[in-house]
RNA sequence: CGCGGGGUGGAGCAGUUAGGCAGCUCGUCGGGCUCAUAAUCCGAAGGUCGCAGGUUCGAAUCCUGCCCCCGCACCCA
């Protein structure tokens, strides 16, 4: 297994206000890229915004600003949410970055030198009012979905990737690395749309437009703008910096010239001026993780335009579900439940990242109402953890005052329970692997119950009444506070402020004894002083 | 026959790939405990696993047919 590990999530389009399935991708991204940082591996860790297009000029339009000051602000206003979110992201990219636009002019040169694009005429159904094609199955009775309009025959120039060569080469992919796309369920669809030898064949891809102005120019055709798929998909490796390389060892035909204070855009991280990121992180493990609407493009055009470059294939991509937003009403009448700063000021922020994570199984959809937030803040967070820590340290205060103490071994009668504190990080890392991240998040809080449990059989109160049981008292109330370290060790990836309040309780506790490497039984030192602290978690209602 | 997903106790779901006593969380009811955030622990009630048929010693799971809901088919995390 490769120590390297890069993980995206997809760059996200600024037309709209920023909601919840935003959030609900970047944070599940983000225990992934937290855990196997804190695991020692190399990791990097992309988001973004996608921002050329129609709907940009349009939306720009109607708002009087230019498209430059409307991605601007919309980017500057993401970033910062997930500055709120805790989100641990080592670049924020964006399309509209010259380092992008310079690479984005090179690859489409690249790919239309080596034949992998030609030019040809666009035919189709068109709507002049929405300045849009639409394919007849998509337009019945030849009326626009979007207007309800008529739409009339038009016919345009456009450049062309050969999509259709690459049916076979997909096909045997999915063969031969089935966790290329994931879950299998993907794959199916995949397969029975586009793939499969009775579909029709892949066709080409059309990867120009010709009235598009907010875009970037085909280099050596300036009548044509680079449509999204090369534009878009290729910021996986634009912000990497790995074509700015190319460029740079000699083809300047484009006019490519490499620049290293190449991130000119505000919100953009720093991270694209080391260009050796992509040698670095390019043929490690890359993971793109993607909600499920874009799998095609992601599963399909993606690995075909890498094929066409002879570069190598992303390890995994998968594609998450949707939470549905229920029906309209609930969107129309009270829209802002979903707003993400809403939730986090009502909330806070670790109970958002923790609804995100835990509640939905991943891969599938599932019904956004905030009652079921509200129901997994309750049960997960204040009844079981936050109730854990907060008895647990008032037992430590009471009967050790404020003291860690061992004045005995562990009993045979504790083995179950120290198995179990010993396991949970090879548990979570287990169902991390199989992208299972509510199942992880999950295996924690279990940990949280069995501790519960394991107070009530050892009624430590009735313990504290006798002299003699001291001793005994005294190891039961060290195994729940090692058990509560350790929960606070595997938290650091999902719920970070959660776990650094939990470290808080245990006065000046050694760095080391935060490591996933400490993540097992035993080593709290006897003697730490433990501290009050504030309720980890309120109860809601 | 366009493709895919779903239909499991009151609610939300897992289990279906490789058939083997129907499971989890929440809710409800009863009991215990008192260290704790009306918390926590124990127990109980509650399901013909969408319908019909088939294969099998045995089907939520495999096969056939049917019904209902949802998504996708270059706007969408």
């Amino acid at each position: 297994m490769t120590n390297k590990f890069y993980i995206t999530t997809p760059i996200y389009y600024p037309s709209g206000d920023w909601h919840i399935g935003h959030c609900y991708t970047t944070v599940n991204c983000d225990a992934l890229a937290r855990f196997y940082r804190l695991k020692g591996r190399d990791v990097f860790f992309l988001t973004g915004t996608d921002e050329h297009g129609l709907k940009i000029e349009t939306v720009a339009k109607a708002e009087g600003v230019t498209p430059k000051d409307l991605v601007d602000k919309r980017a500057k206003g993401l970033s910062e949410l997930f500055t709120r979110l805790n989100i641990s992201n080592d670049i924020f990219w964006r399309t509209t970055d010259k380092a992008h636009k310079r690479q984005v002019e090179y690859i489409f040169t690249k790919l239309f030198d080596r034949g992998e694009i030609y030019k040809d005429k666009y035919e189709g159904l068109y709507c002049v009012p929405c300045e849009s094609y639409w394919t007849e199955r998509q337009a019945e009775n030849k009326v626009c979905p979007d207007c309800k309009r008529e739409l009339s025959e038009k016919s345009e120039e456009a450049y062309f990737f050969r999509l259709s060569k690459y049916k076979e080469r997909l096909l045997d992919l999915y063969k031969a690395r089935p966790e290329f796309l994931q879950p299998m369920t993907r794959q199916k669809e995949m397969v029975g749309n586009y793939l499969k030898a009775e579909t029709e064949d892949l066709r080409d891809l059309c990867v120009s437009r010709a009235g598009l102005e907010w875009g970037i120019r085909v280099p050596f055709d300036k009548e044509q703008t680079i449509y999204v798929w090369i534009d878009a998909l290729f910021n996986y490796m634009t912000a990497l910096g790995y074509f700015e390389c190319e460029a740079g060892a000699g083809d300047n035909s484009v006019g490519v010239q490499r620049d290293n204070s190449a991130s000119d855009n505000a919100a953009s991280a720093t991270a694209s001026k080391d260009f050796t990121n992509l040698k670095r992180f390019w043929s490690g493990e890359v993971v793109h993780m993607v909600a499920k609407e874009i799998v095609r493009f992601h599963a399909i055009i993606w690995p075909a335009m890498l094929m066409a470059l002879d570069l190598p294939l992303p390890k995994r991509v998968f594609g998450h579900g949707w939470l549905l937003m229920g029906d309209d009403k609930m969107s129309k009448s009270k829209g802002n439940v979903a707003c993400p700063d809403y939730l986090i000021g009502q909330y806070g922020v670790d109970a958002v990242r923790h609804f995100l994570l835990a509640e939905y199984t991943f891969g599938s959809d599932g019904a956004y109402t905030e009652e079921r937030l509200i129901k997994r803040i309750n049960t997960d967070l204040a009844n079981n953890l936050g109730n854990l820590v907060s008895r647990t340290f008032a037992m430590a205060k009471q009967y050790f005052g404020g003291k860690v103490e061992k004045l005995e071994k562990e009993k045979a009668a504790d083995k179950a329970f120290i198995k179990e504190i010993n396991g949970l990080l090879g548990a979570v890392e287990t169902r991390l692997s199989a992208m299972e991240i509510d199942k992880a998040v999950s295996e924690i809080t279990q940990l949280g119950d069995k501790a519960a449990k394991y107070i009530d059989d050892n009624k430590p109160w009735v313990l504290a009444k006798d002299q003699k049981t001291k001793g005994r008292l005294s190891v039961v109330l060290y195994n729940v506070l090692e058990c509560i370290r350790v929960v606070g060790v595997l938290l650091q990836a999902f719920l970070p402020q959660t776990a650094d309040k939990i470290f808080a309780r245990f006065d000046n506790l050694p760095d080391n004894l935060k490591t996933f490497g400490s993540a097992k039984y035993g080593l709290l030192p006897v003697g730490i002083a433990t501290l009050e602290g504030d309720t980890l978690f309120a109860r809601i209602k």
